[in-house]
DNA sequence: GCCAACGTTGGC
DNA sequence: GCCAACGTTGGC
C-alpha cells in the first residue's frame, strides 16, 4: 500500500463535494501534467490511503481523508469537446491522461495546515512544504502519513 | 493582487 | 536541442 497527497481548490472541488457524491467517490479528473499522470497511471493502486489537501485557500491545509479505489484509467473528459479539459492531442487508442476513482474516508477533527506542517519536526521535509512546489498528486512516506493522521485526528 | 517557481511552447 | 516567452500554480 502506497500514500499519497491530492490537491484540490476547495472552491473547484472540496472534500466535502467528494463526500456528497454518488457513492461518496468520484474519479480524480483534470490532472494535466505528466509528472502526476505518471503517479496516477503507474504507481496508484486499490487500497493505497490519500491525505485530501486544500490549495489556494487560507489556510491551505490536509483537511482529511480518501482512499483509492480503481486501478487507473483513460480520462473521459479528455474526449469530450465539451469539457475544459479537453485535449485534441488524445485518441481513445493512444490516451494522454488517467485517472483513478478516490473514495471519501473522513475528515479530520483539525485540518493539518500548512504552517503546522512546516512547524512539525517529522513533516517539515515533507514535498508539500516546499517552496514552489505545484505538483498536485505527490507521493508520501508512511511516516509522513502517520503523523499527519495523528495531528489531524488529535491523538498526542 | 503580487510574484516566485516551474512547466510548456515554439522559433531558430 | 537550446532557450526566451508565456502561462499556470498557489502561497502570501
Amino acid at each position: 500500500m502506497k500514500y499519497w497527497l491530492l490537491k484540490s481548490e476547495p472552491d473547484v472541488f472540496s472534500l466535502t463535494d467528494l463526500e456528497n457524491c454518488e457513492g461518496r467517490k468520484d474519479y480524480w479528473s483534470g490532472v494535466r501534467n505528466y509528472q502526476a499522470r505518471n503517479f496516477i497511471r503507474d504507481d496508484m493502486k486499490p487500497g493505497d490511503r490519500v491525505l485530501f489537501y486544500h490549495s489556494n485557500c487560507n489556510p491551505p491545509a490536509v483537511v482529511g481523508l480518501a482512499n483509492i479505489v480503481s486501478e487507473s484509467y483513460p480520462d473521459p473528459t479528455q474526449f469530450d469537446p465539451q469539457s475544459e479539459y479537453f485535449d485534441e492531442k488524445s485518441t481513445r487508442d493512444q490516451p494522454r491522461w488517467y485517472v483513478v476513482d478516490v473514495e471519501f474516508a473522513e475528515h479530520f477533527v483539525t485540518p493539518v495546515t500548512l504552517p503546522m506542517i512546516k512547524e512539525d519536526a517529522v513533516l517539515a521535509d515533507m514535498l508539500v512544504a516546499r517552496k514552489g512546489q505545484r505538483l498536485s498528486v505527490q507521493p508520501v512516506e508512511a511516516a509522513h502519513f502517520k503523523r499527519v493522521v495523528q495531528l489531524g485526528t488529535n491523538i498526542p
